[in-house]
DNA sequence: TATTGTTATACTCTATAACTATA
DNA sequence: TATAGTTATAGAGTATAACAATA
């Protein structure tokens, strides 16, 4: 990394505060924070534990309480025993809190379209291929193929 | 906009969450949340009073004088008196604040190398010009030159 | 004993409403 | 009257520590 690379983290930046900004105001809309968003985003797809959701944003078990809760009691989410381990409780999404996924992600598209527009066909699908590799962490040593000899 | 961009899209919020997280990250190893460190990005080149931050920041005004409290406390920022206006409370950084925000600066750059250095040299010239038009809204309409005719 | 979650507590961030001081 | 800031208050997000239930 050299200071050639100044301009390319300041886009990385400004690009990351404006999409924060655009997904802050539209959760706001919804009375959503960034975090009940992620973890809307997350459950989309499958049910999850607590301390397995706590991992993946990154916060105390103790606070996943909360923001469930909240998500709860909101009729967004709900908790189900696991038949494998008393212990676990799982967390998954309703029908509500799916419609609200959706119309989340809608509005997002809506959002970064005047940004994305400024770009002609060609250039997002570059964008989109250089922003890959840049978010796709290559894969831990243990599970990559091996190398032949 | 068509689905086509749906690509470059999960691209950017992730690339956008990536950021956010090391951000988020390094903040908190020095105790700032996010905002602190948006008020220290912003502060570094210039003064401003408190409710030119808080429009900057998207932030009801007192909102910011909470957080100025606190940065005050730990000697980041301070407050003078605008000669101009006796009503102004102009925020300004410390040198404390000014190192603290190189050795943030320092560290981002730090945390991002290895994703960055996914990509060779031209690669990352090519994605910085693609971010550019992209966190660049256009200039207002009263504000362009007129159209010759 | 170790693991999974929840609760109690404390601090930061945030907005709204009411207030003070200055213009 | 209008504008710039602060303060009081309340709710959400966050972590740490202590706890209960299950493995």
């Amino acid at each position: 990394m050299t200071s050639d690379d100044d301009a390319l983290i300041d886009g990385l930046v400004r690009s990351a505060f404006q999409v924060m900004g655009a997904l802050t105001r539209i959760g706001a809309e919804h009375d959503l924070s960034l975090t009940q968003l992620r973890v809307l985003g997350i459950l989309r797809d499958r049910r999850a534990r607590m301390t397995e959701l706590a991992a993946h944003l990154g916060l105390d078990k103790s606070t996943l309480s909360g923001l469930v809760d909240r998500a709860e009691r909101r009729g967004l989410l709900a908790r189900g025993r696991n038949p494998g381990d008393g212990r676990v409780v799982d967390v998954f999404m309703t029908p509500a809190g799916h419609e609200l996924a959706e119309r989340v992600e809608e509005q997002l598209r809506r959002a970064l379209a005047p940004a994305i527009e400024r770009l002609d066909r060609g250039r997002r699908d570059d964008l989109a291929g250089l922003l890959e590799p840049l978010v796709t962490p290559p894969l831990p040593v243990e599970a990559r193929p091996a190398p032949r000899r």
